[in-house]
DNA sequence: TTGTACGCGTTATCAC
DNA sequence: GTGATAACGCGTACAA
């Protein structure tokens, strides 16, 4: 007795165990105060046909849904996946579920204002709350439940999980001058990175720390990408008296520093030492593989779990900025310094 | 704990734009009779509320959402990043949106009726169509709109998406017979797996076509985990007549095979030929680098979303299964056999 | 061109 | 303990 539309509704598993929809609900929903006898015969029933609540359905009336967001702009960098291995392990037996939305449209260009929209799409009931990477958008909706990983703005209005950046530039530039460099070059991030200022400030520390004095002509801008950091490194070392090291402020930059330098015929590490930012994968995969600083990109997926939770169940904290710790990985793309 | 009036709805918009909800919803979805200027001022109040309709509402009421859905088991598996590489790359620019669903509960042992369950949650209306990865249950809701990849049981009703994973397995043997083993042993997928079963197939069809008699003592179940892989080694190298290469029916074990070697004094290659199966990132990171067969689980994944989408447009092709073809991967674990 | 009324599947509220 | 009914926010005939 299924009525037109093919999925079944709690009215078809109502109608089949002889209930009424509100008799059935609650059965669902484990509710006390219903019979034994009843509570039985309906999960019977749903089990017969295979009902499942449409999530649809149930977070509109409801505003509850045990479901956790994610809203990544992007599936193709390895850096989300790495976030995304970090939020699945929090996941795990957490009694949450997940949903990780990204859209395919170029609409991305409006960053911002997609963000707004899709947080406002998620929270408008899907999902309890939800975790936005890499958010430009400096502010959201005040009431929705939302944390965020490596924002771009500074001043974050709600809760956000963030790298050492500063103190991780300083880890990478104490380590190149212990190898003797003292003209390092830097490449910028995306200058509307928080996350990127920092790591620049960390450089700029870093020198002072050392005695170096910093120099403009060794810095270059970038925008995480691998293209900026060729483009860079050409420029870099066809000054006069080009840097020994190059830092580079991610490592996807740190790896297009590796291919400009190979087309240069410049020997990494012998010629020109490299140290890049993130330790992502493909880190290992390179010749020579990169030197860099971790920053522990899934820690800080799961941290974002975490604290979503907490928020989630009112135990939230005051504190409203997390660290997660960098830490030198040295392998073999930067050395001492030619005399 | 949200309070109520919080999300703005169509209402408020409506009410803001001094129109109705059915106009303010004409504008919305671009319809054609509407007035330039009352378009213009709803747009305006859009924009100023920073309004985004509610999804659950929305595919309630409509059935068509522009948003596909995927359904993976866990995500910590880097095969499963894989696809979802494959996936976001061909959700790019499709005009489609992406929503990933996992589920941290335990509930996963019941894999099958876990499936079917949230096939059901996500088809419910949340989208238009999804794709489910390494699915057990062998049939879905009828008139879903579904696409499987690597499904588990063998008769597909659905569209799916395989690797060639017979002529895979022949590739592996022919190369490990051409640097001269004879005797090469072979470590099961797991026992559910149409995949596993077709590499079993095409081990022994290699074999046959090299005139190589296939020997049942050669074989050890496995279950796709690197564990199996270390427990069939040390049984198949413990033996008196120990085989000079192993065949993993996946990199997982593969990975576990160069582990057992490392503890039991072998040497790989030149004691042992390892190869695997499917290409992970990680096979590229293990010593020796892993020789396997490429299964392009990336373009399985595209190949997925290319799938639905032809079927959401009524474009279905009257094929069911569609393979990608497997490539031998030629890394460092193989070698001549010993004289 | 615009507004009214209803239904989508569910849960909460109130009767019984 | 159980059943009827009113929302939830939206799209869409149909009426105006």
């Amino acid at each position: 007795m299924r009525s037109k539309q093919s999925t079944i509704t709690i009215h078809d598993v109502a109608k089949a165990a002889g209930v009424s929809v509100s008799t059935a609900s609650r059965v669902l929903n484990n509710k006390a105060d219903v019979s034994p006898e009843t509570y039985k015969k309906v999960r019977q029933v749903i089990d017969d046909l295979n009902y499942t609540a449409s999530l649809a359905a149930k977070s509109m009336r409801s505003r509850t849904t045990n479901v956790l967001g994610l809203l990544v702009p992007e599936l193709i960098e390895v850096y989300y996946h790495e976030v995304i291995k970090g939020v699945g392990a929090a996941i795990e037996n957490s009694g949450y579920d997940l949903l990780i939305y990204t859209s395919g449209s170029p609409t991305r260009n409006k960053r911002a204002s997609w963000e707004r929209e899709h947080v406002a799409l998620l929270s408008s009931g899907l999902t309890d709350g939800c975790i936005i990477v890499s958010p430009s958008a400096p502010t959201f909706q005040q009431n929705a439940n939302i944390v965020v990983i490596d924002p771009h703005g500074a001043g974050a209005e709600v809760p956000s999980v963030v790298a050492t950046n500063h103190e991780g530039a300083i880890q990478a530039v104490d380590y190149l001058v212990s190898l003797g460099h003292r003209r390092i070059g830097f490449i910028q991030g995306h200058p509307t990175a928080w996350s990127a200022l920092q790591r620049f400030e960390g450089y700029k520390a870093g020198l002072d720390k050392a005695g170096i004095e910093f120099e403009a002509a060794l810095v270059c801008d970038g925008d995480f990408t691998s293209a900026c950091g060729k483009a860079a490194t050409y420029h870099l070392m066809n000054q006069p008296n080009p840097p020994s090291a190059i830092f580079a402020a991610n490592d996807r930059t740190a790896i297009g520093v590796l291919e400009a330098a190979q087309e240069l015929g410049l020997n990494v590490p012998q010629d020109l030492s490299v140290i890049g930012f993130d330790n992502i994968p493909e880190t290992m995969q390179t010749t020579p593989r990169l030197t860099t600083i971790d920053q522990s990109i899934r820690e800080m997926g799961s941290l974002g779990v975490r604290l979503l939770i907490e928020m989630l169940q009112n135990r939230e904290s005051a504190q409203l900025l997390h660290t997660v710790p960098t830490s030198l990985v040295i392998r073999d793309s930067c050395w001492m310094r030619k005399q």
